[in-house]
RNA sequence: GGCGGCAUAGCCAAGUGGUAAGGCAGAGGACUGCAAAUCCUUUAUUCGACGGUUCAAAUCCGUCUGCCGCCUCCA
């Protein structure tokens, strides 16, 4: 039974659909108006393992994002660059679809827009106003924070409180300082028409418009990273809820911010990595695995270091698969003996089972990843037991073995394609060091090591490895990015 | 100031009432002509401190200490 933490209630949930079988999620996208930085990635990367989770067990998901394109700082970054706000908005919008792809996370089945929904905003401000929740004021448009009787909900608040400790500058033309704007008006030619004058919409109106428009007015997941808990998604409730008088959304999901020596990343304290100068360094899989070796809603703190960590310990996982599949290769002897098969395929199945309850957990990939090197080590030890060799009854074990190990890192987004000597060569590069090879086993058969250790030294030298295993000699291309 | 969270081995990190997952590093071993790679085994009488509840607490309650987040743009 899947269980998941609700920000809303402050407890782990049974989750439980609007629509039997079908999923409606929405995740705050980001800003358009920069390359991403491991922050954005890691919050794409937990939505994605939460949205293949959900799709594993069975729902149809319709999974839903935005690119905030329009604001001031996208008006100021596209002077910078010396470009129009959209041509700018569109670049960084394709920045971050490739590095989605990059990291393996699906996209979304719609990334919308702001500037592609301005019709629908303005409906729905036009409503609050008819309704008595927003006022205008000049051009701009205010919700009234106090005309939602359930404000604070979300982020555990009152109003009193907020008040008193408030932080926000004074706005004249506010009702109550934590009024937040609907509708801003802008410069002429900068922003849209609308009946209250040129302008464009606030930040919070737009992912309530959009969200609501795709996926209705009461959706099941509702996820973005705790620092828009507030006031962020305070407001989308409020205004989302005034509108349609219906619950908004009935899960929210947060995940932990990524930090820099305990502090918070984020673009407008500059301490941040982007995505691009992290993956000059690492495989954007070992960052993948990195972020999913923390629970979501724990911080995360990123440094190299750690990822250096986190590339020997995925290694140990690419390394099983590798061998798995070079065992699944070797000839079937009828002849040869059972090897306790049945017991181990048991151990499998109850890791299988223990590692799917670690996601039913709140999403609990740490766990997850942690079963997944159990699962691992049942898997080595069987096969490297010394006189380990393969009939017909393990070979069918072993290839389900493979599908479910496979199937569980793909939950995960990990996928581990076989680069095995003859897919990392090509035509003549293959030929030529399997020559090489035979050559230095004809050496080392008449224990000339001298030679021997030669050609494995030369080989080296030109970035291949030589692997002496029981089965005979190996031998792989090693990746540039191992070399430091 | 208000609200919330966190503190588990040298490091990273699961675990929210039943007697401490997993990884990295370290140690031992297997394999090897040697080496590399790989694999196996092993590593916390104890969970920030002090009290309390309980047959039983890392887990619940209280106090304290330290760190962090939000309250302003933020994934």
């Amino acid at each position: 039974m899947l269980k998941v933490y609700n920000t809303l209630t402050g407890k782990k949930e049974k989750f439980e659909t609007e629509e039997a079988g079908k999923v409606k999620m929405y995740v705050c996208g980001l800003t358009v108006q920069n390359y991403s930085h491991i922050g954005h990635i890691r919050s794409a990367i937990n939505y994605d393992v939460v949205r293949r989770f959900l799709e594993y067990l069975g729902y149809q998901v319709d999974y839903i994002s935005n690119f905030t394109d329009i604001n001031e700082k996208i008006v100021k970054r596209a002077a910078e660059e010396d470009l129009t706000p959209a041509e700018l908005a569109d670049k960084y919008a394709n920045a971050f679809l490739e590095d989605i792809r990059e990291f393996n996370i699906k996209a979304a089945d719609k990334y919308l827009r702001v500037s592609e929904n301005i019709d629908q905003i303005i409906e729905m401000v036009k409503t609050l106003i008819d309704k008595g929740y927003a006022y205008e004021v000049n051009g701009n448009v205010y919700f009234s924070v106090e005309s939602f009787e359930d404000y604070g909900k979300l982020s555990g608040r009152n109003l009193d409180e907020m008040q008193a400790g408030a932080r926000i500058a004074v706005n004249e033309e506010k009702r109550n300082p934590l009024d937040f704007g609907l509708w801003k008006k802008v410069e002429p030619g900068d922003g849209w028409d609308s009946p209250w004058g040129e302008g464009w919409p606030g930040w919070h109106i737009e992912c309530s418009a959009m969200s609501m428009k795709r996926l209705g007015a009461t959706f099941d997941i509702h996820g973005g990273g705790v620092d828009l808990i507030f006031p962020h998604h305070e407001n989308e409730i409020a205004q989302s809820e005034a509108y349609s008088g219906q619950k908004f959304v009935n899960y929210w999901l947060h995940n932990g911010t990524v930090n820099l020596s305990g502090e918070k990343m984020s673009k407008s304290q500059g301490n941040f990595f982007t995505s691009r100068e992290v993956l000059k360094e690492f495989s954007a899989r070992v960052i993948r695995y990195f972020l999913l070796s923390r629970h979501y809603r724990s911080p995360i703190d990123f440094a190299y270091e750690k990822l250096e960590e986190a590339q020997t310990s995925l290694e140990r996982i690419e390394n099983t698969r590798k061998q798995l599949a070079k065992v699944l290769s070797l000839d079937i002897d009828s002849a040869a003996e059972n090897k306790e098969a049945e017991d181990f395929f048991e151990k499998i199945v109850k890791k299988q089972r223990a590692f799917v309850e670690a996601l039913e957990d709140d999403f609990n990939t740490a766990e997850a990843i942690g079963v997944l090197h159990d699962l691992v080590g049942e898997i080595n030890s069987y096969i490297n037991q010394k006189d380990f060799s393969l009939n017909e009854k393990n070979f069918a074990i072993l290839e389900e073995t493979e599908e479910i190990f496979l199937e569980l890192a793909e939950i995960l987004g990990l996928e581990f394609e076989l680069e095995s000597a003859a897919a990392a060569g090509n035509d003549l590069v293959d030929p030529l060091v399997n020559l090489l090879i035979d050559l230095r086993d004809k050496a080392r058969e008449n224990k000339n090591w001298e030679e021997a250790d030669l050609i494995r030294d030369r080989l080296q030298e030109i970035g291949i490895e030589v692997i002496d295993t029981s089965r005979g000699t190996e031998w792989e291309i090693k990746e540039a990015k191992d070399d430091n």
